[in-house]
DNA sequence: TGGTATATCATGGGAATTCATGGGAATCAA
DNA sequence: TTGATTCCCATGAATTCCCATGATATACCA
C-alpha cells in the first residue's frame, strides 16, 4: 500500500512546475505509470492527489461491487446515487513526473487552491493534498486544536 | 507483532542524529524497511514512534474498510469523522536508519517536545515515545504517583 | 576464578550523493 | 512563424553514506 506521509513545502516556478517531494515518489516507485493523478478537493481549497494504482484500485472495486450486486445500469449508463465518484473522475488529471520529478499544476487546480508560487504537499495517508502554504497553515491550526480539544475529553 | 519496552537514554548530535536503542531495532528485525515513523504526541511534549509496518497496516485496513463498505467517496476525499488518521499522517516523518541505526530527528518535533542534546526513549508497547530526558523524569514521577492513588484506592 | 580477547554498540567527523530549483535548447501544435 | 510544452543540463544546499574511535558487555581460555 502506498503511503504518503509528512509535509513538504516546494516552489512553483514560472512554468508551473513543482517537485513532488522525493519521499513521495519512492512511495510510488513500483508503479509501472510515474507520475500522479490529481483533482480538485470538494471541501477544501485544495488539490487532492494520489497513485495511479490507487484510482485503479478504486474503480475495479467499484466496477466489481456493481456487477457483484447486478447493477448493471450504474455500470453502463452511470446511474447512481454516488455522483460524487463520477463527477471527481472527470475533473481528474493525469500528471506526469519529468526528468526531475516535478508536476505541472494545471491552471485552474492551482487557481481554484489559491496556489502561486509556493504549494505545501500533505501525506493523508493513501492520497495527499496540495495547498498554497498560507491556506494550509490556517486549516492545519484548526485541525489540531479540534483533535486536541477530543483527544483530551475522550480516550488516548 | 513488534514490542518496544524498557527506557533509554542517548544522545543527540549536531546533525540531529540519535542512534536508536539496539533493543528496538532488533524488535523491527523483520520489516522489510529498516527504519521508524515518528509523529509528534498530541498530548504531550513528546515524539511517538512506530514501526513503519504499523503505519502500512493502518493505511491498508482504511482502505479496505471504506471500499469494502462501499464508501469511495471516503478513499477519494476523506470524507470522514475522524479527522484523526489524515492529521497523523501529515505529521509524521519517516525516519530511515543510518549504517549505524541513529535517525534524524526533524527540527520540528525535536522542537515540540524540547530535545536539544540528549533523548530518552521509552518503550510503550507497539509504540515508543522519545523525551526530553528532563521532562520525562517529571512526567514518570507524575505517572507512577498517579498510578499508585488509582491501585491502592480500589482493589484489595 | 581471573584475565584476556572478541563482539556489539553508541558516538563523531569528513566525503560523496541526492535533491530541489533554475534556465536554455529542442520538439510539437497551430 | 509563434507560442507553448517537454527535454536536458547546471548549480548549490542539504542530506546520506562511509569509516574511525572508545566504551561496554560478552565470550573464551587458562
Amino acid at each position: 500500500m502506498t503511503s504518503f506521509i509528512s509535509t513538504y513545502e516546494n516552489k512553483v516556478d514560472k512554468k508551473g512546475r513543482v517537485s513532488v517531494p522525493a519521499a513521495y515518489r519512492s512511495a510510488l516507485g513500483s508503479e509501472a505509470y510515474q507520475g500522479v493523478i490529481a483533482y480538485p478537493s470538494l471541501t477544501y481549497p485544495a488539490i487532492e492527489g494520489l497513485g495511479r494504482g490507487t484510482l485503479e484500485e478504486l474503480n475495479r472495486r467499484r466496477f466489481d461491487q456493481s456487477l457483484e450486486g447486478g447493477d448493471f445500469a450504474q455500470t453502463l449508463v452511470g446511474r447512481s446515487d454516488d455522483g460524487l465518484v463520477e463527477t471527481i473522475m472527470s475533473l481528474a488529471s493525469e500528471l506526469p513526473f519529468d526528468g526531475e520529478g516535478r508536476i505541472i499544476l494545471p491552471a485552474r487546480l492551482a487557481e481554484q487552491a489559491g496556489i502561486t508560487d509556493c504549494a505545501t504537499f500533505v501525506g493523508r495517508g493513501t492520497r495527499f493534498q496540495i495547498w498554497a502554504p498560507d491556506r494550509y497553515l490556517e486549516h492545519q491550526t484548526a485541525e489540531i486544536a479540534a483533535l486536541r480539544t477530543r483527544l483530551s475529553g475522550g480516550a488516548t
